[in-house]
DNA sequence: CTGCTGAGTTGGATAATCCAACTCAGTGGC
DNA sequence: GCCACTGAGTTGGATTATCCAACTCAGCAG
């Protein structure tokens, strides 16, 4: 948060949720069901600690939700919120350009959509239908910092 | 890249190239025609330092291009590649997800698409075009640690 | 000769991350 | 009762990354 100058933006504002290291691979794993620390732990290959300090704002900013699974002996598991639910677009999205652009060789997570498509998504635009792309949209309003 | 037995993924992969602090923002700007390196400090907030070493692990990912716009005086300008843009979607994504689970107020910056409609993204399946969300896909093969 | 712009570097302080080992509470085995 | 084990984190110390202001360097402009 360099903050004085920075352009006011909705990219920004989620990025200070989300956008830390892990944050959304923590939130890959809760989405897929890996609910509980360990497990979270193990498959994204972080450290106990800043997982820890990873789901503790993530709760704080009603991204996941802790929620006690037993009493005696105690034991809580993370579940996604609808807001942890609404970043699922992103990290397909992430996931697609990933596959394309980043891994080497076929896609390590393959999903199938239910309509029996083997799943890759597309942003449409929510109004008309049809794609959102370079040269498709046009800006109306800018948020801070003045620009050509 | 703690990396010894961490689940083996595109989103994971996606996020080491783009998933530092500010790459984000500096695409952003670059898509918005922000080509310069001090307009990209003074839109982000970042540091210069930082924002220096970001552009080039950047353009060596063939996120961005550096092009020269002038010699006598030497003078570049970043510009995004086809995989620059194809990230698009992903912070269009971000900001839908950020007016709508962060933002206070009205969002600070609106888009238009080309149907004339008030540019909102949505994800669908590429292939039926209905939507993409929780419950509507089933994983049919997962990359790395065994799961339930 | 001085100042300005663009595009970065440099140095030093501050903060975040990594890693392994440790805690703590409750169970299960013997 | 004693030992080990599981789940969910903490703690300490070393290593990196980030922040910030100030500096460089080149080519003009006055």
């Amino acid at each position: 948060m360099t903050g004085s100058s920075a352009r006011e933006c909705s990219i920004a504002n989620a990025l200070a949720v989300v956008g830390e290291r892990w944050s959304l691979l923590i939130l890959r794993e809760v989405l897929l069901g890996n609910v509980r620390f360990d497990a979270i732990a193990a498959a994204t290959g972080g450290s106990r600690d800043i997982l820890a300090a990873r789901l503790r704002t993530l709760v704080a900013a009603g991204v996941l939700e802790k929620r006690p699974y037993s009493e005696q002996p105690r034991r809580h598991e993370y579940v996604a919120t609808e807001s942890g639910q609404a970043l699922q677009p992103v990290l397909l999205g992430l996931m697609e350009w990933g596959d394309r652009y980043v891994t080497q060789g076929p896609p390590p997570t393959v999903w199938e959509h239910s309509c029996g498509a083997e799943l890759h998504v597309a942003a449409v635009c929510a109004a008309c239908g049809s794609p959102v792309g370079a040269g498709r949209s046009r800006l109306v309003r800018l948020g801070g910092v003045d620009q050509d």
